[in-house]
DNA sequence: GATGAATGAGTCTTCATTCAT
DNA sequence: GATGAATGAAGACTCATTCAT
């Protein structure tokens, strides 16, 4: 446990570093500095810096996606719109709770090693794909408009991206408001119209009943 | 060899190879054999490694926001729609005729220069601030519902900036029809609703009177 | 190793090397190669060339100002001249002890940096200083005739350094007999005639009562 | 002639760059720029960078030479104190007009090339050796009194080399003055005393009638 | 386990010189 | 003769990683 303790040490102090300086302006130096350790021992516990970038990188994904539930469809299930709202709020809370981490994952992670690019563009593409999944599956639910649910997929996901990218450099005021703003802006985007008009004289679109989106 | 069409050739090289490799990854050695140049010539015309970059990136910036047109309104502009569907397709014609060039701007340029990285932030706020001013504009036509403007704004950026990173990794099969979705997203995300309903009716909402986007 | 002691062992072996190729001609290959280091140590102990560089002149010119005492005059203060051979002494014995430094000050170490160029020529300045102070002060005490003291002082210092670097050359065979040379010449250049006259009968004109120079 | 006058322009140039920045601060640039000649054009007239400055060396070194005239003894030779003098001003002199090139001399031209440096030592040397003669045909003439005159030789060209360094540094507000203290602090450390002892009674000790000095 | 001195491959950059036009 | 584009050897410096203590 020591010995995770110390890792865990190391790691809080690189991820701070990495969000600051990008990966390559990052040196070791920096980091055994900040962590307060020899730099032996700092290979003591990673094999090498990308090792260590790599494992912080892993740490986002891994969140990100444990974040992002499947939609369920069902009896006792809750609200689909529901569903999707609650993962985007995860989503942004995790972005501002760990405004680190996920810099290193928009902001300072590209372009340095095939691998690592790889797996990040696998890792959207995933949740892509989740996407897709979802809308075909409002289709299906006669929710969603017919389309190329591949592109749209890519908008939505697009478009989290940039918003939450702007909250990790400034958080929004209310962020509850954001999350709505983006939902009904993707919500709008694909339902069908026939919903909206419904929405128009309930007065309410973003609660409305039907929807879509995420899910593992 | 006259001045020009050397540095030409140079940057020719570079974008392939900076496209391929990323900054970082590349390295003047790399570049001077793909141009047959010696090591000298290189620096006849480029202060440095970073300064080539530069000069290209500079490059996708100032060809992009050329080909984003702000948006006209009057008795004899065009149709908003019809002007928003220009440039995203002149935007998407650019990605990809100049794959390589908008590869260097969408993956491989952040995090190892603050200038640099500031100054593609920069641009995509200006491309936001476009947007939103659009949206605005709008709201007060009437044809756009009521919302965070600003948000909305980097929604459409990001989706736009997705879907034409999608493109530059694998071009889409039918551009144009790629096109009309992202717009047809775009547009059903903020419009008011009873502008969809009037689409509903004439059976086609792309084409619809009513619209805006960005612009210079 | 210890920090100190390899440092050392890389001054002992650059200032060799310096000495025998000046600066120049000097690269940090030569150094390493000499002191059996890899590049890396090299930088690991100093900034750069210059910097080692600049702390070998340094050291020279801490030495030898520690071995030019101020003149004191008083009652059981020792013959002024007295204290000009030793300051002399002192001081060719330090280049004769430490002839590699004296030869960067004296050959090499010209013309390559403003900075260590102005720090030399303020080096020689302060000492040209002392030795117009020690003049003032001679003609003061009536030991010295009147003279434009700046511009002897110059002469003396001249006088020194030139005959300092023919035996950083080559050791002349007698030492002790070359620094009453010098300061015989000196002396008799400075000294009041009435004096000299006195010391012409008593047949010995270095080790005459009176005299002055230099001093910290 | 035109080649002539050519060669003249570039070395004028080059003379003053030199001067200023010294042999390893000036690059061809700055001399081509200045000269404003094409690149080929300056190895259309010199060999290369180092024969340039070798060529305004050695048009220093054979001035100073030409201007520093062997010591005639004999019945209808001018004083000797009056060719010394002359010497000492026709130098100074020099070294005034052509500020420039004494400087390349004086702070410039050490410890780059192992040729020049010898060049400029073995000049040193052979006026060394001239005031040496001059010094040792004194004493047979019954003026110079007993001395190492190697050792002193030296301490003159110090003297000499310092004041003249100095000078190029910052003209002296009245030059004659300065010639006449260099001189008067050289003849009093060399003259046997008996000299002057005469000097004192007739009250003018650097015209007096005896002395000695240097030549070609 | 911890340390930090040592390593050396990897890069960038400069600049005197050449040579085709 | 003049030009200036091209050359490439030479050299400085960085930094991730290793290893003896």
């Amino acid at each position: 446990m020591e010995r995770q303790a110390r890792r865990a040490q190391v790691l809080r102090h690189a991820k701070r570093i990495f969000a600051r300086k990008g990966y390559h302006r990052t040196n070791v130096a920096d980091i055994i500095s900040r962590a307060r350790i020899a730099r032996g021992t700092f290979y003591l516990y990673f094999q090498n810096k990308k090792d260590l970038f790599e494992e912080l990188l892993e740490q986002v994904l891994t969140e990100l996606a444990a974040r992002i539930l499947r939609l369920r469809v069902g009896a006792d299930s809750p609200d689909p719109v529901e569903q999707l709202r609650a993962n985007l709020r995860r989503v942004v809370t995790y972005v501002l709770d760990e405004r680190e981490l996920t810099d290193i994952l928009l902001n300072h992670s590209t372009g340095f090693d095939r691998d690592l690019d790889a797996k990040i563009l696998n890792f959207y593409d995933r949740i892509a794909a989740l996407i897709q999944r979802s809308l075909d599956l409002g289709i299906e639910m006669q929710l969603v408009r017919q389309s190329d649910t591949r592109a749209i997929a890519y908008c939505i996901l697009g478009a989290i991206k940039e918003v939450v990218g702007l909250l990790s450099r400034s958080a929004a005021a209310d962020t509850d408001k954001l999350v709505e703003e983006v939902l009904d802006f993707g919500l709008r985007g694909v339902a069908r119209p026939e919903l909206l008009e419904a929405v128009k004289q309930s007065g309410d679109c973003a609660t409305s009943s039907a929807f879509l989106f995420a899910a593992k």
